[in-house]
RNA sequence: GGCGACGUGGCCGAGUGGCUGAGGCACCGGACUGCAAAUCCGUUUACCCGGGUUCGAUUCCCGGCGUCGCCUCCA
């Protein structure tokens, strides 16, 4: 069974799930305000591939991801652009999922808006001011952190310790608050601002708040796991969790976070830094499967850079799996290696460890490989067999041969006629003709195959 | 100031108290080929610094240096 590092409990444990079978989690999704960046594809993709090997276990996975539609950000936009809220959330989406299906990461099972869930929270509010959590102030309404038990279970830190230290940012209601870390539930609207009515005036829900609704709302209390980038650590997972203990819910049993996506100089790629490197440039630039390959080259809690070098090498990687894949089309099928099948559920099992994992599938890719030359078709059925399964498990789609034209396999055997006719300069322009349209050429002692 | 992560070969990136010290990319040599491509075989390069524990540390402990993250709404 799978274990998985606990941010909660800071250690590798398993992923006991709530019922045999079924595995809920929940991962915040984007707040759709501009382009999808380098680090918004690590997320997803770390849990794309999560999500896919769950399933590939035969586990019935239901992934909720939601869709921050309602924020600061976009209203700010709204005003600095002229432009209806609402236009850029729409349009940010459907980019958002453009990408998402550009880097091949499957569709969540939900996807619920923040804006379809303002009643629900509007009531989980008033819940928690009827249970003394939370208060009113001029400009909202906010969470009494000092009244949860075990605030800062993500923060690995008390609130004395965090208010030690970096407090010079500008805090949102600072003024009012009754503990400088209190969270706003809800913010009054200023006139020409999106809002939605409540009990304590008109305003919109606080980012923190939504989450807790949705989660639970289609996961139920004690849903199995709650993921996201390791930013969201705190304050965001936090306050979630905080207004769930607040509601006496049981909330996520255990935490993942995974790690950031660091520029050439070692830094944190964000949009605070203003250094955004967008998702859809990298899919206009490379195959997209290369940042997938990137990703399971590293493990997902380790910062990782990405670079052209980087890419470029991960997709000479693949291009060595495609040639494979090509290869092993004419492998006699077989039952897969239980070798192989073995180390990667092991490594998969082990917190995620997709190194371990391609390792495996590199080394096995090579034995095929010997065995296709040996002629050992059982051996080279077997491996292949088991190296395809584990790349639609982690979600690498191999390209094999793929379609060759008619008139391209013509060629192809002309070249073949030619070289047997030790036309070279015939043979040598005609795989020059191919190879300038596009094609790989490969010629064996077997004779000569094409391929994209 | 507090909390945390990290520092491995030309690059990326795993891992381990000792055994041939993953894997990818690159480079070099070889096999194969008419030449290539693809494939295979092989060589080369390492564990930030200083102490300590130990028979033995890259791996554990302490200190230092360096990099990075979080500490109120950034995946």
């Amino acid at each position: 069974m799978l274990h998985l590092y606990d941010t909660a409990t800071r250690e590798v444990r398993e992923l006991a799930l709530r019922e045999p079978g079924r595995v809920s989690i929940y991962l915040c999704g984007p707040t759709v305000y501009g382009p999808p960046h380098l680090g918004h594809g690590r997320a997803t993709l770390v849990y794309d591939i999560l999500r896919r090997y769950l399933e590939w276990s035969g586990l019935e996975v239901r992934l909720v991801s939601n869709i921050t539609d309602i924020d600061d950000k976009i209203i700010d936009r709204a005003e600095r652009e002229g432009r209806e809220w609402s236009d850029i959330t729409a349009k940010c989406e459907r980019v958002w999922f453009t990408a998402m299906e550009g880097i091949d990461v499957l569709r969540p099972t939900d996807v619920p808006h923040a804006t379809e869930y303002v009643d629900e929270m509007v009531e989980m509010i008033g819940d928690l001011i009827g249970r003394g959590a939370a208060y009113t102030t001029s400009d909202g309404v906010y969470l009494a952190v000092e009244q949860v038990p075990g605030y800062g279970l993500l923060a690995h830190q008390s609130l004395d310790d965090m208010l030690a230290g970096g407090g010079d940012r500008e805090v949102f209601g600072a003024g009012e608050k009754r503990h400088p870390a209190d969270f706003a539930l809800w913010k009054f609207s200023k006139p020409g601002e999106p809002a939605w009515a409540s009990p304590w005036g008109e305003g919109r829900p606080g980012w923190h708040s939504e989450c807790v609704v949705m989660s639970l709302g289609l996961l139920g209390d004690g849903f199995d796991l709650h993921c996201g980038g390791q930013d969201l650590r705190f304050p965001h997972h936090e306050n979630e969790r905080a207004q769930a203990v607040a509601l006496g819910r049981e909330f996520a049993r255990h935490w993942m976070h995974n790690g950031f996506v660091v520029d050439a100089e070692g830094e944190k790629m964000s949009k605070s830094l203003g250094n955004v490197s967008n998702l859809l440039d990298l899919i206009d630039t490379y195959d997209p499967r290369t940042y997938r390959m990137v990703l399971l080259q590293s493990h997902y809690r380790s910062p990782v850079s990405i670079s052209l070098t980087g890419l470029e090498a991960a997709g000479r990687a693949i291009d060595g799996l495609d040639a494979f894949a090509a290869r092993a089309a004419g492998v006699a099928t077989a039952a897969p290696d239980e070798a192989l099948m073995a180390d990667f559920r092991a490594a998969m099992d082990d917190d995620l460890d997709t190194p371990r994992a391609m390792a495996a599938v590199f080394d096995a890719v090579r034995r095929a490989n010997t065995a296709i030359d040996a002629g050992d078709a059982a051996t080279a059925g077997a491996l292949t067999t088991a190296v395809m399964e584990i790349c639609a498990a982690v979600g690498l789609r191999l390209e094999g041969p793929g379609e060759v034209p008619a008139e391209v396999a013509e060629r192809a055997a002309a070249l073949d006629a030619a070289r047997a006719a030790k036309d070279y300069a015939t043979a040598d322009a005609i795989r020059d003709e191919l190879t300038s349209q596009g094609w790989t050429v490969e010629t064996t002692r077997d004779g000569t195959t094409v391929r994209r």
